[in-house]
DNA sequence: TTGATTGTTCTCGCGTTGTTCTCTATGCTT
DNA sequence: AAGCATAGAGAACAACGCGAGAACAATCAA
């Protein structure tokens, strides 16, 4: 069983780690949980190693280790928070990780990056890239990956109309929606994330 | 399990090899570190060489190679293409997978979710991920997370204007731009990333 | 009170990092 | 082919800081 100061450690050691790609030092955890004193830090970690919360590699500077770090950590981030103007960063209880492959990975899903600004006011922008999920059929304000014609693809909201026919209805106010007959317009995936790189 | 300047070394060797096409000498490691000692630097080349992490072909110069690393990750999607209204998806030549880790992960950097519609016309919507890498600076029109008298938390394009101020602008053209004492406000962090769900 | 939790401060051995020197082997120059 | 500058390999030595605790104190709940 934890105390409280042992799993804030706890989490600090694994935010550390997953950022870092290394164990912190006492000093660092010790800063980290905002007391001066590393003896206290020394004496968490050895109780987390104790619950076998985590691992010791003896006589090694930073020798700290998840336990649970058998599994590819390759694609977490620690997860501060929740911002908002005006207020301080709001921690968001019970989660603390993010993990970009459950964020993002799936079956049947492919990535494609994005020219032009049909859906610029849906948050999507010239050269982002948008998750696919293959798919033959969406839902009505979907955003949808469309064939028209078999040949000219396009990123869309899709709006079935119920008569046979289909309305694909960009996020641009300079554009306008265009309705096709249903057998005009192959549906090819259904976005399911977007994500853009600023660097 | 490297120490941290065995960390240095590898990276620095690494880079190195990937920009050079060839192994460096130990004099230039030694200097990579900002070292004078190249009995050091050859110490750090044998403990990696020990621990997998490189290889070496005896009694050759230059005869460091990276070990085959980057076992397949679970964080990998293949990448269709390019898609713009009006034209086929677009395959792009060289690329065929896209890897999130690489696109996303990077030492420093932590998520946070957004809330509120300061970014949005900078495709940065209410329920978005951001991601940051930590930093006490930034450029000119980054985005940075910000703290305004040390307890305002704030998403914003940056400004420097130069006079000791700096501007925090908001993407939303029903907000305005803020300018305050470079005193009272501090970089958090650098947006260097954005991604949503749309599940 | 008593014990659990949390904290400070101090000490000690050694891990880490660095310098400098020596010896041998490589590989370019002549 | 021979000579030589330089690279690799490693030993000896030293400074510094970190891990590993020990000793002690404050706070709070049972």
């Amino acid at each position: 069983m934890l105390s409280t100061r042992e799993q804030d450690a706890y989490h600090f050691i694994r935010n550390y780690i997953l950022q870092h790609g290394r164990g912190p030092l006492l000093t660092e955890i010790a800063l980290g949980l905002g007391i001066q004193s590393k003896g206290v830090a020394h004496r968490y970690v050895q109780s987390l190693a104790e619950q076998g919360v985590i691992k010791l590699v003896p006589g090694r500077h930073r020798g700290i280790i998840l336990a649970e770090d058998e599994e590819p950590r390759a694609a977490q981030l620690p997860l501060l928070g929740r911002i908002a103007a005006g207020y301080p960063i709001e921690a968001i209880p019970g989660e603390d990780h993010i993990d970009l492959s459950e964020f993002f990975m799936g079956p049947n899903r492919f990535v494609l990056r994005v020219q032009g600004d049909s859906m610029m006011e849906a948050g999507i922008l010239d050269g982002d890239m948008v998750v696919v999920r293959s798919s033959q059929t969406a839902r009505d304000d979907d955003i949808i990956v469309a064939l028209i014609d078999g040949n000219e693809a396009t990123l869309k909201y899709y709006r079935n109309n119920g008569d046979g026919s289909v309305s694909l209805i960009p996020a641009n106010s300079a554009m306008t929606p265009m309705t096709y007959s249903a057998a005009r317009v192959t549906i090819q995936g259904v976005v399911v994330g977007q994500m853009r790189s600023y660097l």
